[in-house]
This record gives C-alpha cells, sequence and structure tokens, in this order.
DNA sequence: TATGAATGAGGATTCATTCAT
DNA sequence: TATGAATGAATCCTCATTCAT
C-alpha cells in the first residue's frame, strides 16, 4: 500500500488515524496563515516536522487532503451546530440557533471555517463540477433553504419570501465572518452576530420588529 | 515599450488600447470559467489565440493585469451604481438604490463581478496586505458603513443597529450572488434583488415591516 | 527540503553532500567552458544527467549555488595559499610565495578559478552591491595590500610605493592569467609565473634588480 | 533593405551614420551602468527614446552592435595611443608611452573601456572562438608583446623577460583599472598610472631602478 | 527611416508526485 | 511507516528578432 489513500477507513491504525488527523490540522493552519494559493504540501510538511512523501503516502493527493479537511471541519461543525439547533422546535428559534451556532462555531475555529471556504473556492470550477465531492457550498444553502421553507409552511415564518434567496443571503453574511475572522483582528463576531441574527428575524418573522 | 506599464495612458495607440481590453476581458472570462488559480497568462492568452509574450508586452506582469481588471471592472461598477444612487435623496431610497444597482450591475457584468471577487481574495495574503492597491474589499464595506452611519444620524435609519456589522452583511449577500451567477444558471438574480432588499429595508428602517 | 537552502552543514546526508559537490563541480566547469551568462541551470543539470529541478531541490536559488561555488573554490584556495604564504616570515618571501601559490593553485584548478572570476565579475551590478556576499574581488586587493603595507611599515618593502595600487596591478595579472588557462591551450603558467615574480620583486624590493 | 547590417558603409547616409553611432554610444553607456548581462536592446533603446526594432534595423543583430562598440572603442583608442606612441622611438619610452596613454584614454573613456572589457568577456566562448571578430583580448597582448620583443632584440631591454608574459601582466594591470574606474569612486588612476609605469620600468629596463 | 505589434525561445522557480530504501 | 531523492510539468518573465505599416 504505497501513496495511496492508505487503508479504508475501517482497518487504520492508530497511528495512521493520528498522522492523518494532524496533517490535516496542519493543512488547515497553513492556509488560514499564507491562503489556499500558497498552502503548498510542502509547506503543509514543514509545519509539523515530516517529509512531503509522507503526506502522498498518507493521502491519494493534494485533493483528497482538501476533500478531508473540508469533511472534517464540516462533519465537526455540523455536529456542533445541530446539537444546538435541535435543541429548539420553532422555526425563529432554529434559525437564531443556526446563526448563532454557525457564528460561534467559527469564533472558537477560525481557522478551519477559513480554509474550507478558500478550498472551496479554489477546489470548485466555475463551470460546475467541485474537485472535492464532499463539499458544494450549495449543499449548506440547500440545507438552510430547507429549514426556512418547512416552517414556513407551517406558517412559522412570513410566507411571501423566497426561502433559498434567504439562505443564500445568510449563508452570505455568515461566510463573510469567516474571511473577517482571519483578516481584521478587530472584527467583533459576537456584536456581528448579534446584529445578524436580527436582521434575518425581522425579515422572516411574521410579526415585525415593531413588537420585537 | 517592452514589458513595462507602457505608455501612460493618454500616449496609448489605438491598437494598443484594443489589446489591453482584449486581454483584460479574457483575463475576466478565463477567471470566471476555470477560478483565478488556474487562470495562468498561457491560458488567457490561448483564449484569444495570441502568444503569451504579448501579454507581458502589454502588462508588465501577471499582477498588473489583475489590477487592471480589478481597475477596469470596479470603475464601471462603481459609475454605474454612483448614477443611480445619487439619483435619490433619502437613505432608504439610497440604500435600496445601491444594493439593487449592484445586483443589476451583476447581472449585466457576471463575469467581471465575479474575477474581481476572485482576485481581491487571492491577491490578498492571509497575513495582510493586498497586492493590488486599487482593491481592498474593506473599502466597499466602509463606504457602504459610511452611508449607513450618515443617514443614521440624520435619523433616517434606525439607530441600534451597527453600521459595520450591516455593511458586512449586506456585501457578503451581495458578493454571494456574484458566485451564484456563474455557478448555478438556475439563480434568479431579479427576484435575489428583490428579496435582500427587502431584508435589509426592514432591518434598517424606521417604522418596522409591520404595515408592510 | 524543498527548494530551501537544506537542513544546516552538519546534518547534510551523505548523498546530499555528494550531491551538492557534484552540481557544484558541474557549475564550475559549465561556467569555464560556456561563460557565465549561458550557464544555465537547464545546462549545468544536462551536464551531469540530472533535472532541473533537483538543483531547486539542492539549492534555494542560482544565487545560492553561486555562491557555494565561490565559497567552496575561495575557501579551498584560500587555504591552499595560506599555508604557503605563513611558511615564510619576510615581506619579499611571503608576496613571492602569494603569487607563486596563487598561480599554482590556479594551474591546478583552472576552471574553478576562472569561474568565480566570471562570477565575481557578473554577479555585481555595475552601480555597486556584490549580488554574492562571501566575496567581492575587492577583498582580495585589499587583503594583499594590507600585507604590503605591513612590511612596508616594517621597512622590508621600498617606501615609496602605494600598496593598493601594488595590489591592484598584482592581482589583475593574476586573474588574467586564469582566463588565459581557460582560454589559451599554449599558455605556460609556469614561466608566467617565474615572470610575474621577478616583476613584483623588482617593483617592491629594497634592493633594485642591479646585482640580480 | 530590412533588419540587415545595413548599406555597406561607404553608401551609408548622413542620418544612418549618426543613428549608429548614438546606437553605439547608448550601448556603452548601459554595459557600463548596468553590466553587460543586463544590457539588453530594449534599456539601450529606451535611453535615447528609440524603439527597439530601430536598433535591429541599422545593426543585423546584437552581435553586431556589440562588434561595433568594440570596433570604435578599439579604433579611437588604438589612434589615441598609437599617435603618442609613436611620438617616441626608444622601447623603454613607447612603453612608458603605451601604458600611459592607455590609462589616460581609460581616465577620459572609462564607459567605453569597461564597456569592451565586458563584451570581450561575456562575447567570448572560453572554448575559444570570439564571437565578435573584430576583437580578442589577444590581439592586444600579441600587439604589445611584439613591441617589447622588437626592442629587446635591439638591446633597450633586457634579454632575460618573456615578452608575451610581460604583455599579459601589463595588459592585466591596464584592464583591472578599467573596472576599478567604473566601481571605486576613490580609484585615483594617475598615481595608479604612475605606479605601474614605474613597475614595468624597472621590469624590463636594463638598467635596474636604482638609476631609476 | 522608424514604430509598434507580435512571436517564440530560454531561463528560474515552484510544486505535486513517485519511488527506492 | 517514513524519508530523502528525483522528476517533469507548469508558471511567470525577459529578450532578441521579425514584420507590416
Amino acid at each position: 500500500m504505497q501513496s495511496g489513500s492508505g487503508p479504508a477507513p475501517a482497518e487504520r491504525t492508530f497511528i495512521e488515524t493520528q498522522r492523518r488527523a494532524q496533517i490535516v490540522a496542519a493543512a488547515i493552519d497553513t492556509i488560514a496563515e499564507l491562503g489556499y494559493a500558497r498552502a503548498s504540501l510542502g509547506r503543509i510538511a514543514a509545519r509539523i516536522g515530516i517529509s512531503r512523501g509522507l503526506i502522498s503516502y498518507h493521502f491519494a493527493g493534494k485533493d483528497e487532503l482538501m476533500s478531508e479537511v473540508v469533511r472534517e471541519v464540516l462533519e465537526e461543525g455540523r455536529a456542533y451546530m445541530t446539537r444546538r439547533i435541535l435543541a429548539h422546535s420553532t422555526g425563529p428559534e432554529m434559525l437564531r440557533a443556526y446563526i448563532e451556532s454557525n457564528l460561534a462555531y467559527l469564533r472558537e475555529h477560525p481557522s478551519g471555517a477559513f480554509a474550507i471556504v478558500e478550498i472551496a473556492r479554489n477546489g470548485v470550477t466555475a463551470v460546475g463540477q467541485p474537485r472535492f465531492s464532499s463539499y458544494d457550498v450549495d449543499d449548506a444553502v440547500r440545507a438552510l433553504a430547507h429549514l426556512l421553507s418547512g416552517f414556513q409552511d407551517a406558517g412559522q415564518f412570513r410566507a411571501d419570501f423566497d426561502p433559498r434567496a434567504i439562505a443564500i443571503a445568510i449563508r452570505g453574511a455568515i461566510d463573510a465572518a469567516s474571511r473577517r475572522l482571519i483578516s481584521d483582528p478587530q472584527f467583533d463576531i459576537d456584536s456581528y452576530a448579534r446584529e445578524i441574527v436580527r436582521v434575518f428575524e425581522v425579515a422572516t418573522g411574521v410579526a415585525g420588529p415593531a413588537g420585537g
């Protein structure tokens, strides 16, 4: 087994699992620090003091590594958010939890969040096919739109907005925060969270902000 | 004029002006199609059937070309938007004009708009300084925040929102549209415009959507 | 170790040390044969049948390679000469040893000697700063002038010559030999050594050649 | 007649002659300022505000231009020196005149002198063939050796030195001065002239410097 | 005569990847 | 498992040269 993606997940050695995690972490940090374009395998390897060859040993190629970065960050982020969202039952509460938990996750993992946005941007050909199967920016939009749409049907949100459009706007606002976090030290994400929660609450709420 | 930045704009030949424009256009299309990372000078040249060297003949280097792309698109975009914004006098009207004209410009120049976002993103080292002087994503946020803040002071917007945060969110929502336009053929930008105009109107408006 | 200056010398692998030496040797030969301007990395690599990339793997860049060439040749040359010069104690003896050992070294390493003169000449911008820190043609002149000046003060050389001027002339005469050696197969360096030793002996000697 | 070496000298227009001279002068200055390697046709053209194409129009190629530079400088230098040398009749006087007039010429045309040394160095393949027919460093040595040898036979110089070796040393000392002149603003060429005249006088003189 | 436009070769450098050990 | 060695492709850039006007 050489320079492939390694054994199937189930058969992974303890060491192998650890190494892969270490490399993924190094990739995230490197991208956050230098941007996707300058995050070469050499720099990622150097960060943790291993040889470039070892990355190739553990990952079939750079693409697989990047896919793995996306997968891990996304999985963790999803778990983090899902837990907080499912603690609620009404649409407005869940939307608020969605935004708040996403931004909270960003605050705690700024590099990871930034990295996947970088990867998504650079690894996707504009024409269409994402190079990394596991992540399409669209997935996130779709899921959020689905949430909005469901509670819209249930009458918990205003009926007159397009759930897909609002989902795109929300994701745009959240993704913008992940860039800010990295590049602007003064950016106050908590205050930002409060603002956009309010923005999208009034935008979707059956009762206007008059009574808010 | 060899591989310099060329003569001062005033002295440019007709042919030179045309070629530069053609190359800039090719750069925009290439970036829109393949993303910044894969938009090499070679591919840009191939698109219009000229030699790589000719790009170097007209532009001092890749950076100058990219700066020029940004400058052109931005200049045109600003003029387009400014005209429409200044046709109004109240804060809410101007904000609506800002969003609508920006999205309208996007609709008419999807590649250009997408390209400058790509360039801005890739030409900036995460650490800090933007490589292309003429454009910093931050500029756009600052200008918009300034607009909001001014009319907030004038009492035309609610006083209780942070203009900078709202500006970031609006820009995030608009930039998201420029990506969508390129990658999602089904995306209806007019409908999107209506939605987010409403979102940010209610979010900033003194009178809530209660009566809406 | 990718395209960096490599590990600290102490940590170098056996193979790496060997390769670096081989590449340095190839650089010397290539410069001697084609001159600095035409000694591209590609030609240096071709000479020993390796890929261009391998040079970049072992040296941070062309400049580092050239610096290394200069360093190696100079170090060896200095050691060679110093040993012979320090075997003497009087000024005239040491001057003779300087010239003789320098020319002897040239005879045994014609390419190396020629190469560093080429590098020194081409790596220095006429405006000023030498690109390769380790060597400045001026250093050699300075050191020699210092030797002359010291023994002049000690009364072992005539007092009426300018040590710096004589040093420049001696170095000029020696450097001319290094070019000859490469380009003129008939050039007899031993005979040349005898001649210029005599020239500068009588030029600096307290007793003239009258009695010679 | 296009992009060739132009018409035969006899048929040259006034303008053409002037242009060629202007280009040659620009080449000299550019080489003196930037070194041979960086003296591209583009930079030479820019210095006098003409297009690159025009150089190609007047000279068959870069090599022809360089040959012309060498030819002109050499011709002028030779005339300058010859006049002064032929004003004398004895060997020692002529040798002194040779060195003094050469260094005097250098002082008055430092760039030209430096340029031809640069060209000679870069335009000659070490293996042998000079790329520029009109000049071989060797010519100068040969002529000087011939002078020495002639008067040696006539008994005006010591019989026991090798004229060729001394000629090489003298040329080496003179060429070193031309580099100094460009790179070392403190270099005093008049003082240098006095020194090396003395050096080679005592080295070749039948009577030692005792009586000098 | 002179220019601007264009080409194509060559050069340095970076990088993902392969492979023997 | 892991490394060091090596390759070859891709990229940006510089430059001499050609050519139509």
